[in-house]
RNA sequence: GGAGAGAUGGGUGAGUGGCUGAAACCACAAGUUUGCUAAACUUGCGUACGGGAUUACUGUACCGGGGGUUCGAAUCCCCCUCUCUCCGCCA
């Protein structure tokens, strides 16, 4: 969420702001302003009667010590007025504080001055492409290959489990272990510490990162012991750091983690979940940045490098898009969407999201590192998937279907094992 | 699942009603000394939100969370949560 400071001393420009991302924030902020005044005024004057009532608390004492017994019999009396004005006030005070919060959530961060303006996913800005577009000829979408195959058996998820969650088989379950460790590796020759995080979080965890309580709807919540299951290794991983103060000689912070991904996609049916396109658990390596304020920028173009290499590596068609306000996620100041091209399907499907959402998620967490001498002040968060498996799967088994077979990128194949799946 | 113990600052850990925002030690930072390193010594070292010339300084709150008793609570009482140990079960 956004600090109290920058609304307060910067009232218009976060309203202009946020008009990027097609919010209109007048009222919500306009209440805050005046919530926070109030709390402000109640407290200096909550403060000065506690201190009353310490003094003359202390008095007590001191005349008990010394033996005036009539003295601090007199002395107590004075307090019940004190007393009940305190304990009014104060929870005057927590009331406001709740309704403060409440409202702080509400808004969105806001997004960078270089964020394309726009409403929907057509406003987003192709800033880049990369691989050529393999022209076929009589192509299967994947989840035909998959069967020619016997790669991937989604009936058989079906009866485990339910739609959506689909059973790899022989080659198709070596593949992903392939993905995952390539994808893992690289992380690790760029730098990033890896990290295997538990898939089950409690409810802080949740809130921590943002999805709760307004996404609630989408995990899959164990309502026996109150744990949710991760969406997206981004909330335990980003987590480590809830509550911390980090040294600023430990920044930028680079972690990654391979995990399974539990979506629940609620109202999500029809054509687009075809196949591999969206299931409710797939595997994803994320990369989590912690970083100052004054190096975010920089990170987050190094983690945008870093995404590129792997799916130009795997030579698959990609494009990069800057997000515009509208299309961009309630936490993000600043996204990029990475896309690949499935032949079969003519579809970009898309398979990383790199974002950098500033101080908005550390706000939440209570994430902050001090330099020297200076006072604690909030980190930056940024993530990306690098990158989720499915997509990358589908636009692979599409893109190289040839006649003998489906071709793994010469990279991978140290990682597979073999050349080709026929 | 059964029984017990506990939760204090970055860490260990003292503290059974006022002089305790909290001893001591460790870690950390700055300085002094020594030819370097090390050691020794000195000093400093929590967070949040207020007030203030936004420096100095200063107020309030915070000893797992919430409530209560009291003029006054880390300390007493109640509830909750979590952690640890032992037993049982088990990958």
């Amino acid at each position: 969420m956004l600090t109290l400071k920058l609304i307060q001393e910067k009232r218009d420009y976060v309203i202009d702001r946020l008009k990027v991302k097609c919010f209109d924030a007048t009222e919500i902020v306009n209440k805050i302003i005046s919530l926070d005044n109030q709390r402000k005024t109640l407290q200096s004057d909550t403060e000065s009667a506690q201190k009353s009532m310490n003094e003359i608390s202390k008095s007590v004492g001191m005349l008990m010590k010394e033996g005036k017994k009539d003295e601090a019999e007199k002395a107590k009396t004075q307090t019940a007025a004190l007393k009940a004005k305190i304990n009014e006030q104060t929870n005057q005070l927590k009331e406001i504080e709740v309704e403060l919060q409440k409202n702080l959530v509400l808004l969105p961060n806001l997004p960078y001055e270089e964020v394309p303006q726009g409403k929907t996913a057509e406003d987003n800005k192709v800033v880049k492409m990369g691989n050529e577009i393999p022209t076929l000829t009589n192509a299967l979408p994947h989840w035909e290959l998959a069967k020619k195959y016997n790669l991937i058996d989604f009936e058989l998820g079906v009866k485990i489990s339910g739609a959506g969650f689909p059973v790899y088989i022989g080659k198709g379950a070596r593949l992903q272990r392939a993905l995952i460790n390539f994808f893992l590796d690289e992380a690790r020759n760029a730098g990033y510490l890896e990290i295997m995080p538990p898939t089950v979080v409690n409810q802080a965890s949740g809130f921590g990162t943002g999805q709760l309580p307004d996404k609630e709807g989408q995990m899959y919540h164990c309502e026996i012991d109150d744990l949710y299951l991760i969406p997206t290794a981004e909330v335990p991983v980003t987590n480590i750091y809830r509550d911390v103060i980090l040294d600023e000689k430990d920044l930028p912070i680079k972690n990654c983690a391979y995990t399974q991904c539990f979506r629940r996609e609620a109202g999500s049916y029809g054509k687009d979940v075809r196949g591999l396109n969206r299931l409710h658990e797939f595997s994803k390596i994320e990369i989590v940045r912690i970083d100052t304020p004054e190096h975010s920028k920089e990170s987050h173009k190094e983690m945008l490098a870093h995404v590129e290499s792997l799916v130009k590596k795997l030579e698959l068609p990609y494009r990069i898009l800057h997000l515009c306000g509208g299309d961009m996620s309630f936490t993000a100041a600043t996204c990029f969407d990475f896309e690949v091209f499935s032949a079969a399907q003519q579809r970009w499907l898309e398979v990383s999201s790199v974002s950098n959402f500033d101080s908005y998620q550390a706000n939440r967490l209570k994430c902050r590192y001090k330099s020297a001498d200076k006072k604690p002040q909030l980190c930056h968060t940024l993530n990306g998937s690098a990158l989720a498996l499915p997509r990358i799967v589908a636009a692979l088994l599409e893109n190289n279907q040839t006649e003998k077979g489906i071709r793994i990128p010469k990279v991978l194949v140290p990682y597979t094992g073999f050349e080709y799946i026929d």
